[in-house]
This record gives C-alpha cells, structure tokens and sequence, in this order.
DNA sequence: TCTCCTTAGAGACGATGCGTCTCTTACGGT
DNA sequence: ACCGTAAGAGACGCATCGTCTCTAAGGAGA
C-alpha cells in the first residue's frame, strides 16, 4: 500500500508541473496553493520551493511545459492575409488555453515577463510583410513597426480586457478593416 | 492630546479614501492593506468594510474621488489630429498617476470592472470623427469601429504591457501610421 | 434637556497561505 | 558497504484577510 518508491530528477520534475498545470486549470491563479500543488504531487512544498523561487515561476514553467515554447515556424500560406490570420488564431488559442484569470495573475505578479511576450512578434510579423511585398501583394515591406504590430497588440488587448473567448468576426475585422487596408496605402518611411 | 471628535458621514468618508490614496501611492496595490488605511485615518477596519466590500471596491473608490470620474467633455480643437492626440495625452496622463502595478492589481481582483473601461471610448471617438467629417476633414464619417477604438485600444495595451511613461512620440506614430491612414481611406460599411 | 439608537473607534479572533526550517530516510554514486 | 544529496512530510512564524465584539460619542427625537 505504502509507495515507498522515490521519484528524481527529469522524472519528478514532470511529475511536479504537470500537478500544477492541473491545479491551475481547477482552481485558476488566484487560489493556486503551494500546499495544494505539493499535496497533488504527494510530496512536499520543499520540493518545489527547491526548484522554482515563487508562485509565478511556478506557474511560467508549468505552462512553458505544457504548451510548448513561443511559436517559431512562421506561417507561409502564400497570402498575405492568411498568414496573418493564423498568427492571431495561434494567439487566441494560447490564451484560451489558460484563460483571463490565470494572465491576469500573471501580470500582476510577475512585471519582468511582459516585455519579453509581446516583443516577441514582431519579427514573425515582420517576415510575413516582406514575403508579401516579394509576392508583390503589397506595395513594399517597409511597413513602421506601429502598424507591423497592430493587429497582434489589438488582439492582446482584446482578450486581457474582454473576458470573453474571442469571436472569429473579431480576427477577420482586425486583418480587413485595420491591417490590410494600412499595409496597401503605408508609403515608407 | 486625545482626540475624541468623532468624524461622520461625508466628513469620514472623504478623509477614508484620502487615507486610501495616501497609502495607494506609498505602497503601491500589493502592499495596500485595509489595517494600514484604517490607521492612518485614526480608525478600525470595520468602518472600512461597512462602506466598501474588498480592497479593490475601496482602491476604484479611491481613485475616482481622486481623479474625478470618467471623461466626458470631447476635445473640439477644430482639427481631428489634435482632438485624438488629446484624448490619448489624457488616458496617458490618467493612467500615469496611478502606474501600472495599480491596474494590473485591479485587474486581477476586480474583473468585473474592465469592460466598463474600455467601451467608455467608442463614443468619444465617434463624436470626435463625426466633427471631422463635418468640417469635410475626411470623406466619411462612417468608419468601422475597429478603427474608431484602435488607437486607444493599442494605447492601452502599450500602458498594461510596457510599463515606462508613454513617450510623447508614441503619441503621435499612433494617430500619424495607424489611425489617419485609416480613416483617410476608409471605405464605408 | 434627557434618552435612545446608530455607528465610530479600537482591537481580538480564526482562517488561510506564504516561504522557511527541521527531521528522517531512500537511493544513487563511488 | 558507505556517504551525501535530496525526497517526503510537516511544524513554524508571519502577514493579512474579513468577521466579531465591545465601549462610548453624538445626532435625532421627546
């Protein structure tokens, strides 16, 4: 009855963040415990605090660990306005993955990280325009950064401030009434 | 020495959320505690929960007797430029005198109070763009509201996600490459 | 002016959960 | 076979939440 089988290394630390995945995905940021993380994983808070410093780290790996690194095969659908479609619909699920809750917790707790998660995409936004304007679907790939990375900010802002999952009318408006149109008429410079 | 003069009513409430501000500057959301607001106004927590239900409830009220409420007279300089550029300096200036670890802590705990933020913008913005087509500043004044909310919008996700001043150029590359372009070649409906 | 009723002011209280410390003992390396 | 690292378990101190309790101030009404 008693397991008296130690887990180590690689495999506990599996062990330990997929509890708190589990833990997250039940009781979201707010009343994500240590204690209940540890008692999930049938051992000790030492354990964790071992490894990670805090709540936050906690829950950054067990998500990193979980959904995968940022994404970096960029798509190359051949048009312009599909890839960009794509890029917000991998936005969208990753967030829905986690949910509101758990950003907002986040970012309330962990400010050193959002640089780094929406500085991310402009250079994947980048690539998309200048295959474009190769493909000749646009006038020239020297698009400002503002609007390289507007539909993606509008569409951070939209889940960090709708609580709702977002509608699919909300990714097509983004690329045909604000993106395209700027990409067709943007003189560069 | 002892002070037995009893504050009351309106009295008590407004030195209640000067104290709350007072300790909302020093110590920021995370470290604002209802025990250190009750004594720096000389008084028990009870007379704190009795008017407002949670940290968060007293922090908003705080900040709106602080700050006056929403905004609500449209800047008309006679120039669409300049009455956007307004908008956006007082959002700035409004978001700045409460930094972002204030808002990201509200909105962590207070979810139910983003939406009534950021749909507060749409009519100005409506106003404001009625008037420019009015003075024949741009062809139409239909404009999608996607367009309308996308420089508040994208001003807003900047404050939540960078967390430095807005530099003033900021500003200015919103209205000047996202949202003249825009409205300049706007096609209705 | 006296009385009564609300509630200010003050602090104790139980609950929760963080992050630290301590202790025993499994188990992998040498 | 030995030893040292770290797993598993839980106690601990601390902070802070939100509730409860108590006394007495001071306004409203007779």
């Amino acid at each position: 009855m008693e397991q008296t089988q130690r887990r180590r290394g690689a495999e506990l630390e599996a062990v330990l963040l997929d509890a708190a995945w589990d833990e997250l995905m039940e009781s979201g940021y707010t009343r994500f415990t240590m204690e209940a993380v540890a008692a999930r994983a049938h051992t000790g808070k030492q354990v964790l605090y071992r490894r990670w410093k805090n709540r936050a780290e906690l829950v950054i790996s067990a998500m990193r660990h979980r959904n995968g690194s940022i994404i970096e095969d960029i798509p190359d659908t051949g048009n312009l306005r599909d890839d960009v479609l794509a890029i917000l619909q991998r936005m969208a699920d990753r967030f829905e993955s986690v949910g509101p809750e758990v950003v907002h917790g986040l970012l309330a707790e962990a400010p050193d990280l959002d640089p780094e998660v929406y500085s991310r995409m402009t250079g994947v936004m980048e690539t998309i325009v200048q295959r474009a304007a190769a493909r000749g679907e646009i006038p020239t790939g020297d698009v400002p950064e503002r609007v390289l990375t507007a539909p993606t900010n509008l569409l951070r802002h939209e889940m960090l401030l709708a609580r709702e999952p977002v509608a699919a009318s909300t990714l097509t408006s983004l690329v045909d009434d604000v993106f395209l149109p700027l990409v067709r008429t943007s003189a560069p410079h």
